[in-house]
DNA sequence: CAGCCCCAATGAACCAGGTCAAGAAAAACC
DNA sequence: GGTTTTTCTTGACCTGGTTCATTGGGGCTG
């Protein structure tokens, strides 16, 4: 089990000795999710918080009428859970679903709060991770609120062009707030005019 | 100069001792504003993280056309920055404005710094502050996604009554994303069909 | 307490983006 | 490798929300 990734990206975070690192990631556990398999459900409380270490995930809702919202997508390096449901154990609105095969580390609610309990590094380690979760969310949401649907795709383009093939359009469309069929226009339009 | 909000706030966390109490507080500086001054400016680094101890505030985009969109009320026992200029320590891109005479705590990223490398303890508030925080902004972005106008008004409603008198209107349509002219539409609708 | 200015309300025309339906094109499956 | 299922595209039409322009209140400020 290859977990080089996580310490990675943790060693990216804050500077930790070897030791450190692999004490770290001790209680994180491999896990193996076929395609289309779902992670998180509506009404079972998310208990795991979840790196990926290869495949790629969608976290979206439904609402009552059937719609689907994507909340979040995750890649190699990034982490997936429904967050409300994850920090205050209750139960999930989300689902989580894989989008390829894939693999995960995850840790546990209970150890993790063992694991931020132990050291005060580790402590920082979440402690940076949830701000720079929110100071992204900021971002996202000023996007949201101050740009036209295509100005958002353009923009999704330029900051995540790795995420562009791996995720289905419909989803992408369910991210950026609009419909898959005004995404497919956007699209079009737009390749007519490169040419 | 009365901190008890502040260490009622900071409690509501994390148990602490008074001492421990105390010595969180203490970097913590009052300032008073007036209405319509402004506490963060595009260009600016945002230097300060401040906790409301009277009053409101606004945070707020302007995009090139001149469009404003609203990011973010404070009233009491509230946070107020431009998250994304205050934790790494670039220009803001966002205006804070005082929407009346308010005073704040202040802290300056130097200072917040030294605290939490000064105690475990001070490091999970943090930490707690950040997550709660994200956990909030999952919710919005989820109900901006998946509610119209409508039903975004009757949420912001429900859940923060007592935000909607102390803020103008025009600055509210901005915050949940729609014109000044709609908002005033959809709250026309609603107390006709109350009555 | 008059005057001004900012803010909310309202009407009419307009448009970005949604809805519905029906094919086309990929994937997925056996 | 053919068939079934899922995703993407395209067209015609529709609507929630915007834009622009005007009028009517408050509430500061002198």
């Amino acid at each position: 089990m290859n977990k080089d990734p996580l310490k990675n990206y943790v060693q990216s975070l804050v500077p930790l000795t070897d030791d450190e690192a692999d004490a770290f990631v001790a209680p994180f556990e491999e896990r193996r999710v076929k395609k289309k398999q779902f992670i998180v459900q509506p009404g079972f409380t998310n208990r795991h918080r979840a790196f990926v270490l290869e495949g790629a995930f969608r976290s979206y809702a439904v609402t009552p009428d059937g719609q689907e919202h994507t909340l979040q997508f995750a890649i190699e390096n990034w982490w997936v859970s429904d967050f409300n449901s994850y920090i205050y154990q209750h139960p999930a609105t989300l689902f989580i679903v894989a989008l390829e095969d894939s693999t995960l580390l995850q840790i546990t609610r209970v150890q993790e709060e063992a694991l931020k309990a132990s050291s005060h590094t580790f402590e920082t380690v979440f402690r940076i991770m949830a701000e720079k979760g929110l100071a992204f969310e900021h971002r996202r949401l000023l996007i949201n609120l101050s740009h036209d649907a295509e100005a958002r795709y353009e923009n999704f383009l330029l900051n995540f062009p790795n995420f562009v093939q791996r995720v289905p359009q419909y989803a992408l469309a369910s991210y950026l707030g609009m419909t898959t069929e005004y995404l497919s226009r956007i699209r079009n339009r737009r390749t007519r005019q490169e040419s």
